[in-house]
DNA sequence: GAGAAACTACTCGGATATCCATTGTCCGAGTTTACCTGG
DNA sequence: CCAGGTAAACTCGGACAATGGATATCCGAGTAGTTTCTC
């Protein structure tokens, strides 16, 4: 079980636009540049993250992206789903109606006992993960953070969305 | 994020391990029969599970597979971890030290606030894995299925543990 | 007839191919801006 | 000097390759039971 590199990239992306000034944007480009990643591929995960409304872009000269939401409105269950997708991460194939002692269908209402117990900590696991918003992690980072590396970062942004 | 098809198979191949009689062993061919797997790649998943201690194994004729120990000292994290690994879901590659704004190496002595709370996360999940024992699994099964059913496994797992 | 050695049948175990999702890249679609031209 | 049109530059967006891990398979290693040969 692993999660797909682009959740990280998300994630980071997604505490940078954040820290936009009102009106402004950041291009895949700038984003890209602003943590060394390749930029075309990071925008693949853009877009996955506009197709689920966490970002908004616009095209054309001085185009990018911007959260589509406020930042206590998106949790990291939400940029998990749009990165991978809403599917469980345990699937039952229902095994259990094959073989010698298959189990005939309409004996199967119930779910089976193995999937049922995955999908219990999978639950778990979602609702841990939508309990954090960008908003907090952005609370944490600024909290730990030197004020100089922020007003550097601060600086940055604010040059590169002009 | 999803979980290998073997973990599946391996849970459900453990649960009928779990009701072998004692002294006796199943061969990795006679479980892929029991759920119509293939039977070279579930022995796959077999062996991982015997490097975990979770199964034992014993060659040559009338040889096979059986528990290693008791089935209320197997977890669902046991299994998941012996067929996935025990590296996290999460990888985190650190590129906040990359960019023009980058981290130096001694100001990253705190881990990165979104690794850990993808981490944070990821402790809930095994958790709520590590509660589950194959027993309780197993316990459930029994109350839900029919008596018929169970006197069809049992039957068919005696003969084939000959 | 008894014992030992060899043989055979059966099973695990690791090395070896195949396939598909993740990863990575590219070029066309669309929009804004700036410039150029004519009035 | 101003307005409109046109072209260019820039950005997103979806279609197109490559790579790595999950999936699937095979054959050698090892063991127990059986058979056979010899004493």
């Amino acid at each position: 079980m692993k999660l797909s590199r682009g959740v990280e990239w998300a994630t980071h992306s997604c505490t940078v636009l954040a820290a936009l000034p009102e009106e402004r944007e950041l291009s895949a480009e700038a984003l890209a540049e602003f943590y060394e990643l390749p930029s075309a591929y990071l925008a693949k995960q853009l877009q996955a993250l506009r197709r689920a409304g966490i970002v908004q872009s616009s095209r054309g000269k001085g185009g990018g992206y911007r959260l589509g939401r406020p930042a206590n409105m998106i949790s990291l269950l939400d940029i998990v789903r749009a990165i991978e997708g809403p599917e469980p991460a345990f699937r039952c194939s229902e095994i259990r109606q094959n073989g010698p002692c298959a189990l005939k269908k309409a004996d199967c209402k119930r779910p089976c006992e193995i999937a049922a117990a995955f999908g219990k900590a999978e639950q778990v696991f979602r609702n841990a993960l939508a309990a954090q918003t960008l908003d907090s992690l952005i609370s944490e980072f600024v909290g730990n953070a030197s004020p100089a590396h922020l007003m550097d970062m601060a600086g940055w942004i604010r040059e590169k969305s002009g």
